[in-house]
DNA sequence: ACTCAGGTTAATGTATACATGAAAGGCCGA
DNA sequence: TCGGCCTTTCATGTATACATTAACCTGAGT
């Protein structure tokens, strides 16, 4: 069922329209890293860039800005933000309280047994990736794709609007995402045995839901989260620029 | 310090623009009940109503939708989201979650002492006003004005951007925010005997903060807002029509 | 009576012209 | 040469005209 929005996991930008357009073509390139974060952005300029008027620049502006991507500059216009290693511990940490809540919801309140199945049928998808010959690409890939099915899938069975508002938001921001830290290693054998852990985490928390476990659900998915923030910090400290992470433009290297 | 900002207690909207404007106007007058969720509200309508053109009118409408006081209809327009107590409840455990974090940062990696004056200070202000002859509405209105300084000062010692703006979030919402429960209670010695607890859970979290118990510092303010929740869920269990509380006509009543 | 097609209406999307403000730069005078 | 003022420029804010799309209603034909 969830084929069409296997794309970004969300449906805030509805049609095929210019200010749609431009918050999917800015969010990239700057995600991308061709808008770094030293360059000043002036409403004119992007207008040019996309070939499309201030209008749908000036909504797609304000729609980055309240996503956190996009800062405005003291003397007018806008520059990409640049975030440190402080910043992104701590937004994968609200990444993991927010998913950690949703856990536990749905500990306490009881999961619908179609919401259950649908989990356990992510998880054993994974599961068949790491039985596969060798672990390459395509296993990344696919890992990363059903990973974030499953945390999207988590928040959505709360039926909570909130919680799963919140939970897209965090998973918005850059470097935070549950996905996008998978492929933060190379690959081959030893980035799967890093995965494997956060797997058994997938299975530990489903396990902690049916058992109406709520204290455990929610400090699972914490760990699950810091799981990922060890992985990021472990490929930061490394000199290795940072192959195939989205946004590897906008983190600001400790020092 | 923290004069200029003593309205609202955060600085989004900048400047004397007609889109600030729009966007205050038409938060007033969600939450004051001028509109109730069932009225359908266009551009052309809130422009002739708000006497401006439709330009800073989108601005507004997509930032409140942004702030979830605005939802779309099918047939376009949008019209005020109505929340239930489900929605309440889990709106008010987020900010405890959000709150409890940023104690718990400021336990783990420590707090300036500046800003630990200046909670200090507030509470001690708040702890004057107990001492008053007969607590009446003068001190609710005070009391709840250094309540909201209080949670805004422990979110912005942190020093994060994202748990100040997110903290900012969590009491931007209707009956989520801090200060907004305190006068939900009539006022009288009853209620001044409802405030106290909430006040000691201040004390205690600058002692947990002090003495770097980080767990501690993040369950009280989880449960300081369980306070708040348990406060307003009995005034509405009640018949009474909650007055005095902003927003009260966007609570959807339990059958 | 029901259905389908056509038009009409009412909403948002878009472009553009103009207003306004602030910041930077140059010029003139002391 | 330095400082202050004026001018220019560039950025966003605002209004408005027009485009577009979708829903609804009406009418006629079966």
């Amino acid at each position: 069922m969830a084929d069409a929005s296997a794309t970004n996991g969300c449906d805030a930008e509805p049609a095929g329209t210019q200010s749609s357009r431009a918050v999917l073509e800015l969010r990239n390139l700057i995600v991308g890293g061709h808008i770094p974060p030293e360059e000043r952005l002036t409403e004119v300029q992007l207008s040019e860039r996309l070939g499309m008027s201030r209008t749908p620049i000036r909504a797609a502006i304000q729609q980055l800005r309240a996503e956190g991507l996009l800062e405005p500059l003291p003397g007018g216009g806008f520059h990409a933000r640049a975030f440190g290693p402080a910043e992104i511990a701590e937004a994968i940490e609200l990444r993991g309280m927010i998913e950690g809540f949703a856990a536990r919801l749905l500990a306490e309140r009881g999961i619908a047994p179609e919401d259950f199945a649908r989990l356990g049928a992510l998880v054993a998808e994974m599961d068949a990736l790491f039985e596969a010959e060798d672990f390459g690409a395509d296993q990344f890939v696919a890992y990363g794709g059903l990973n974030a099915r499953f945390h999207a899938a988590l928040a959505s069975a709360t039926g909570s609007a909130l919680v799963v508002e919140e939970a897209r938001r965090a998973n918005a921001r850059p470097f935070a995402a549950a996905s996008a830290l998978v492929r933060v290693r190379g690959g081959g054998a030893a980035s799967r045995d890093h995965l494997l852990p956060a797997q058994d985490q997938h299975r530990a928390v489903l396990e902690a839901i049916r058992e109406r476990q709520g204290a455990r659900a929610e400090a699972i998915m914490r760990e699950h989260a810091r799981h990922s923030e060890r992985n990021l910090m472990k490929a930061l400290r490394a000199k290795a620029p940072l192959t195939g992470v989205a946004g590897a433009g906008l983190i600001r290297r400790p020092a």
